[in-house]
DNA sequence: TGTTGTGAATGACTTCACAGCG
DNA sequence: CGCTGTGAAGTCATTCACAACA
């Protein structure tokens, strides 16, 4: 497990991962890394040198095995496995989620569902019911949870993300419209569209 | 209108605005680079020669008035007006977005709904009718939409996006759980959570 | 005094270019 | 011969450090 790789590359990974699986469904067994490049919008440089960090998965004079260099890669990243899931915010937006079909297929599942809103704790969400935060420290040791998604308005979504940290969570993936801060150990990635959308505009 | 911004920088300025605002509903009216940078996790340094490419928003010993920056990243980002936006696809994720309420408080509105599907065709999503994909060119010429959001399965979003880029569309927002390639002059962002999700788990 | 705006210095990332090997 | 893996070179981004100024 080598340090000190730069977390760009990091991100890297699973947009070559999800590339690789689509190329799998598509019957190709080998691929090289000038072809997933022009396939990315990356240089095949850039692929060859991400992929050192880690090790040497291909054969010269011929390329990489699709479905091998998938399987490192899952290793790397630790997609590997099962992992459970636990939800912060059961509005529209959570519901969305706990529907959304994209998680479990790579192995992430949301296994816990919690609101502060104490007219929404009871209430059945899918497969799971929704319960009250002051169980979350509690189910998160029991489920041994290390990954939590914040679905919460932006003005509780710091309060949560404190009480997930101090329950142990060490991975936050952020849908509340907001910069939450976190301890040292702890991760967060952020999804709001609009943000992206801002990032487009600017080009128009 | 600076040239040869590097995109990060653009990146970023989205999250600057978002936390201007949320300050301003905090009742702030001043902030620093510094009080800026630790909310966000970014060193002062950083924001304020990010800012520098755009020209000079604060006063010496006083910092910046957080209503006049924010109106100027709006400007910066061209979003002080309303863009209408085209979605195709209208599936589970597709109708998740037409509801969705974080868009139009940025001025972003979705304006027509495109599928494929010929069964979906001239069902009402929200207050939308969803319309079929031979529509898609003209609708967009009529509309004058430069933006689109691709919310299909990941098997037609190339097809798609083809389309949309012939129909005049120069910013897509990607649900497409794969890459695309584009035309130059075609900017795409991609939202893909079980990316991050996997972005997260190599820390685990 | 406190904070900005910015060249200069440092650090990080990407690309180059080629030896090495299948 | 073709493609990988990788030091070296080059490019780009961040941080430093301070003059300028309210």
């Amino acid at each position: 497990m080598p340090a000190n790789v730069p977390d760009i590359v990091i991100g890297r990974l699973p947009v070559y991962l999800r590339a690789l699986e689509h190329l799998l469904k598509g019957g190709h067994e080998i691929t090289s890394s000038q072809e997933l490049g022009e396939q990315l919008g990356y240089s095949a440089a850039q692929i060859r040198k991400d992929l050192s960090f880690f090790g040497e998965f291909g054969k010269q004079g011929t390329g990489y095995r699709i479905s091998h260099l998938a399987q490192e890669l899952r290793k790397i990243l630790h997609v590997d496995r099962e992992w459970p899931v636990v939800l912060v915010g059961v509005g529209a937006l959570g519901h969305a989620l706990v529907r959304y079909g994209g998680f479990k297929p790579k192995g992430f599942t949301i296994v816990s569902a919690f609101d502060s809103d104490a007219s929404k704790v009871g209430q059945r969400v899918g497969a799971l019911v929704v319960q009250d935060m002051d169980k979350l420290a509690s189910e998160i040791a029991r489920i041994g949870a290390q990954i939590a998604i914040i679905a919460t308005p932006a003005a509780t979504a710091q309060e949560v993300a404190n009480t997930l940290a101090k329950a142990g969570i060490q991975a936050i993936l952020n849908y509340a419209p907001i910069s939450i801060t976190v301890p040292k150990g702890v991760r967060v990635q952020y999804v709001d569209p609009a943000l992206l959308m801002q990032r487009l505009t600017y080009y128009l």
